[in-house]
DNA sequence: ATGAGCGTGGAAATCCTTTTCCGTGCGCGC
DNA sequence: GCGCGCACGGAAAAGGATTTCCACGCTCAT
């Protein structure tokens, strides 16, 4: 492989020159036809600067780096597609890390970024609340941020950092409010994990609209899988159960989605359900889900535009950025409909003609 | 940041000394006291080597590249997980590349790997066929051996690589067999695209089993997504409608499904459906789905750690390692009903006693 | 007693690019 | 005509670890 050196003697030119010629964004005068004469001899020998060498000068590397709790969520699996798409058209690697929304491993991963000297690193989602990772974690932004590198939140985080979010309130709030214009007056949300702030924001959507409809809110916590959605709806069901449910993912509306199937329990004859994220292949599970669409893709976009945005001079600090949120309402949702509670109902009787009572 | 001479002057000794103490696997005779105040000094600085220099000598960087067809594919998605975490566990990191089945975007990471001389490239998918990027692929691959990384495939391809594969047409003949079992003979297989290797596999495994049952195959192409699944199902619907499906991979199976709920067909009273993978939440999805059990982040961690292998001296070829698969039977196959054609069935109207033809 | 051999550790080269610092030659103003 | 500044290009340092070569001192065999 041809280094430098071989295309500054073959322009008959220096190291230094060469190097100059070959920078675009170098701001040392050089001559016209110098620079046509070191462009030519390297694209003759098809030379390519050595990233490591380069690396250790400029003290840091083109990779970026994203951090998830679990690549095999969809949610974060869209993130990181649109990220790696996003980062490869500008030339850059992209590390993924899987937290597996433990502190201690997510710790070790940005120590490693940060002595591998990593551009900039993603974090897609929320961060953790414990004493020890915050601290940590705010000694390693100080040093990444030391040799130039940059950061950037794609999830509501405690520390004020660059963000890219999706407008959980908003899409909380549309999301109820299309329940409670279905008539529903008894609506509970399955929550993500208290301590993320996701959680909390959807949370905050739906009990805003609850509120704005005179209702009481009625939460219960899960933790964003299949299985705890499963498990926080058969606890809904033992309890008052509600005809309409705003499960605060998708992923979870899934283990909800089966919980009631289980059950014998119909959507959305018996029960509406309405998800978040929107997440691939709704459209083949049934019934099609009632969601919020977020533009995971493209905010794993967004997230490496605006890291190398920080990167090259144009630092707009903690500044945030919401990213819309709407509205796609599938099979999964419906109109309340006067019939027994789901405990005495006998199975197979077809339920009795929907009832409109729209609140709009 | 400390460096190595901070160490060194630490220790009182040389760069060499310091670096040579340091390293565990360097065989060049250091006394043991001298060994130790290195290590102390080390230990005392909190000093860790920095990757790019070390990089630049060595001549790679401590990262291993994957790259598959698509993140967002849960088997793919379930690969990476296996891959980072063994991986990280062993000080690397792992950078993941989105071919999205593409040759040129693949073979435009390819290079970047190649130039900034990752160790190691592991391969999820299977390789695409086409005389450019074979030639291309076959040129990366001596320059990445020139510098002393390593490839491995986890699926089957061209190349004679070192490989981590699928136990595919086992899985596929399990599979069928499953279905004769079940008193079927009017059995179709949905494949995935022609031209991977691991689709001819898994139609081989189910073309063997066909004809020992003395049954003749009957194999419609795919694409691996669930939206193809949907299209090859309706295809086979609309023509000899089989009466038991094998399709090989699960996220077609999830288009199938869907396909079939559509039309009012049920599952697996009117037709059983075997899917392939078994990827995650097949458990919160209606009808369960009988499949195939990969070992997917098995396979992943098995790739890294058989190119860990063959970069520090256990270089065993292109052997290839195959990894068993089992079936797991759920819901969505069953016992061939007698039963009208699905055309003429009357919706709603219960299957008739099921009719036990066991073949086994 | 001397040279071979071994255990130990240091100096310096190497990996390759970027960047600083300096020098040359030319044009221009006074 | 002299000096000043500017445009251009080169030499060399820097970045931090690894590794090659060499040297030193000691033991043991001849």
């Amino acid at each position: 492989m041809p280094v430098l050196s071989d295309v500054a003697r073959q322009a008959d030119v220096s190291l230094a020159t060469a190097s100059r010629a070959l920078d675009p964004d170098n701001d040392h005068p050089v001559h016209e036809s110098t620079r046509a004469r070191v462009q030519a001899a390297a694209q003759l020998l098809s030379y390519r600067p050595n990233p490591m060498a380069r690396a250790l000068r400029t003290r840091r590397v083109p990779t970026i780096a994203i951090v998830v709790h679990d690549v095999s969520d969809p949610y974060f699996a869209e993130v990181v597609r649109g990220a790696t798409g996003a980062a490869s058209a500008r030339g850059f690697l992209t590390v993924v890390c899987n937290s597996a929304r433990d502190p201690q491993t997510e710790l070790r991963y940005v120590e490693m970024l940060c002595l591998s000297r990593a551009s900039g690193v993603i974090f897609a989602g929320g961060g953790l609340e414990e004493a020890h990772y915050r601290r940590a974690m705010n000694g390693y932004a100080r040093s990444i941020a030391g040799y130039g590198g940059a950061l950037v939140a794609l999830a509501p985080r405690a520390e004020r950092w660059p963000s890219e979010l999706p407008d959980n309130r908003s899409g909380a709030r549309l999301a109820t409010e299309h329940l409670l214009g279905l008539g529903h007056v008894n609506i509970a949300t399955i929550g993500g994990p208290t301590t993320l702030r996701t959680s909390r924001e959807r949370e905050l959507g739906y009990a805003e609209a609850m509120k704005s409809a005179g209702l009481k809110p009625h939460i219960v916590p899960a933790d964003f899988t299949p299985a705890g959605g499963a498990r926080a709806m058969a606890a809904l069901v033992a309890g008052r159960s509600p005809t309409a449910v705003f499960v605060a993912s998708d992923t979870m509306a899934l283990g909800v989605l089966a919980e009631l199937r289980r059950r014998g329990i119909r959507v959305p004859e018996d029960v509406s359900v309405a998800g978040f994220d929107d997440i691939p292949g709704l459209e083949f599970i049934h019934p099609n889900l009632t969601t919020v669409r977020v533009p995971m893709a493209e905010l794993g976009a967004a997230g490496v535009r605006r890291l190398l945005g920080e990167l090259d001079g144009e630092p707009h600090g903690a500044r945030v950025n919401l990213h819309p949120v709407e509205l796609v309402v599938r099979e999964s949702t419906g109109p309340l409909s006067r019939r027994l509670p789901p405990s005495k109902r006998v199975d197979g009787l077809p339920a009795e003609a929907p009832v409109r009572r729209n609140h709009h």
